[in-house]
DNA sequence: AAGCAAAATGACAACGTCGACATATTTTGT
DNA sequence: ACAAAATATGTCGACGTTGTCATTTTGCTT
């Protein structure tokens, strides 16, 4: 591997000089710097990372720590967010996952000092609360789509759950809508509350009343092995004698059932009963048709907009609040249309 | 920081009894290991990955290089599938990703570069050919989900579509359908070739004539921006006299248009009509109400074995065919059954 | 043409680690 | 008890960089 001190030599100046042009220092003479970036390239010098990191003691490097990245599809779009912002920023990124084990995480956390990373992304793949285990020695870190317990102060960046039901329901409402149903998430998931609480909210504000609306239960037990009732219940709803005309579901693969189910009751979407998810999963919302009006999860501003907090953690700028929520913007499709009364 | 040198005064030893200690070299004294020992412990201390990796000139690192890691869902795994064979090697990860853009990807190959990687896992979303362009420096690279141009002899590990998809007709067949209809993938994606002429091979060889398939396209235009003509032709296909009593879909987003468009027409799944998909996607395969039957993309497999070859590169010892074809397992589930006739 | 400040370049050490080799200590065989 | 072999530990330098400071060269003023 070609080194500094090759092309020092091969250009006949110093390796300072050779330093000084690679890291664009100045005071070095126009002549000088040309024949120096010359015999780089006909060298194909590049410089050593690792030796620069062991002198300088900075690694201009992050660590993305995953728990589960594959469960949650398009949930890599976080990853994205933050290597794009790293690339705009001249870091590298070092990936590693937990699987939610303990003793692999620590083992992570180890690794990553090892390699003496500036800062960690603490990544969950659906939105919760946890407790990062980072051992003795604290690096910089930021919680993303997840957020601490309160006894420990991470600042964290997450979906902001509430407002994306409640300018959904909102959405839902100015279609003419009186009498909605609600197919709940899991319970267990930290959003189910939230996106319910803010459906409720919204609906009584809008003066309907509890006759107005039907919550059912779409999933439950434990994530990732849940027992699903979805398509039970949405059958059950739309059965009954005063149906309503609009189903907001906890997410979009609760949408896609409730579409099966309707649809196996012989009603039209939109026509007969309209429908809206949350999450945007896109192989999902845009498979259906008409494809689905939902909220999308904004992962992608998640991942770059957490990378651009946690450099500013780095730097000592103060972080403006320990919890910062982003919006889920309500995208509008076909799958909701004015009330047909 | 704590560095070797701190621990060898703090234990009162050579930093190189420290060094060895830490490396689990033999020739220390029991006491003066355990002695060492307490002290890393005390002190928190954790080698400099850096300095080890000037020192030895290597770097105990992979680097995968991504296009757009998240228009696919679950493609994800791959990653995981590396990430879990690193660990258990105790190697590290490096991540970044090209958008398709050739100025970025060099960008890459020249950080790798930097970070004196020992080799690239060139990791494709969807399974296609490709041409990695990793400058002048040549890395050890293994193809993931793709494969070379011929001209340049990059090994490969990919999903055997073929296979996949003969056996999976070979699954309906052997349910006892005789009128199959296919909607067919984007003929841009490497894959639909393949498995459609499976499925044409399958059925020939069973003895079905061409008037007992219906061959239609699903999808056609530009990757990410196709029009889909799934719903409409299937409506069209399963209005028709002598409709098909199954049909097999070039991936599992085909095959969740086509469960809504054969409810739409008031036809039962699996009762009326069988559906089968490809890929297994989770988030529809197992939403999808009975459960979607289809042929599962390896990409665990995919990444975890790629990251296998890639060391055997590494290490000199020769990869045994420069394609390799990892099978795509048949998922039987419930949208497959009896032939009604 | 001398004098001087500014600009350009270089010499050298140090970052943390480990390999090569040297030295010290213990064990073994007689 | 003594040499020889085996085990245990230490010294020193090098990996590729860059920071510090010293030295040389350049351009400008008078």
């Amino acid at each position: 591997m070609v080194s500094i001190v090759d092309v020092a030599k091969a250009a006949g100046v110093s390796n300072k000089t050779v330093s000084r042009v690679v890291n664009g220092e100045p005071n070095v003479k126009p002549a000088t710097k040309t024949k120096v970036e010359q015999v780089i390239r006909e060298l194909g010098y590049v410089p050593n990372m690792a030796a620069r990191s062991v002198r300088s003691s900075r690694s201009y490097t992050f660590g993305i720590i995953t728990d589960f990245i594959s469960t949650t599809p398009y949930s890599g779009d976080i990853v994205r967010g933050i290597q794009d912002w790293a690339e705009q920023n001249r870091l590298t990124v070092l990936l590693a996952n937990t699987n939610d084990d303990r003793d692999k995480e620590r083992e992570i956390w180890r690794t990553f000092q090892s390699h003496r990373i500036e800062g960690v992304l603490y990544v969950s793949m659906y939105h919760r609360e946890i407790s990062p285990s980072p051992g003795a020695v604290s690096i910089p870190t930021v919680l993303v789509n997840c957020h601490p317990e309160p006894s420990n102060g991470y600042p964290s960046i997450e979906p902001d759950d509430y407002q994306g039901s409640r300018d959904l329901t909102r959405h839902v409402l100015e279609h003419g809508h009186r009498k909605i149903g609600y197919l709940r998430l899991n319970p267990r998931l930290l959003g189910a509350e939230m996106r319910l609480e803010a459906f409720r909210d919204t609906v009584r504000e809008a003066g309907l009343s509890e006759a107005d609306i039907d919550i059912r239960l779409g999933m439950e037990g434990p994530i990732g092995a849940e027992t699903n009732l979805v398509f039970e219940e949405t059958r059950k709803m739309l059965s009954g004698p005063d149906r309503p005309t609009a189903l907001m579901c906890g997410n979009d693969e609760i949408a896609l059932q409730a579409y099966l189910a309707a649809l196996g009751l012989g009603l039209r979407i939109p026509e007969d009963i309209s429908i809206v998810g949350f999450d945007d999963f896109r192989t999902v919302s845009l498979a259906l048709k008409p494809e689905l009006t939902t909220a999308a999860l904004p992962y992608y501003e998640l991942g770059y907009r957490g990378a651009e907090r946690l450099t500013k953690l780095i730097e000592g700028q103060d972080v403006p609040s320990d919890r910062l929520a982003l919006p889920c913007p309500v995208i509008a499709r076909g799958s909701c249309t004015q009330e047909p009364g």
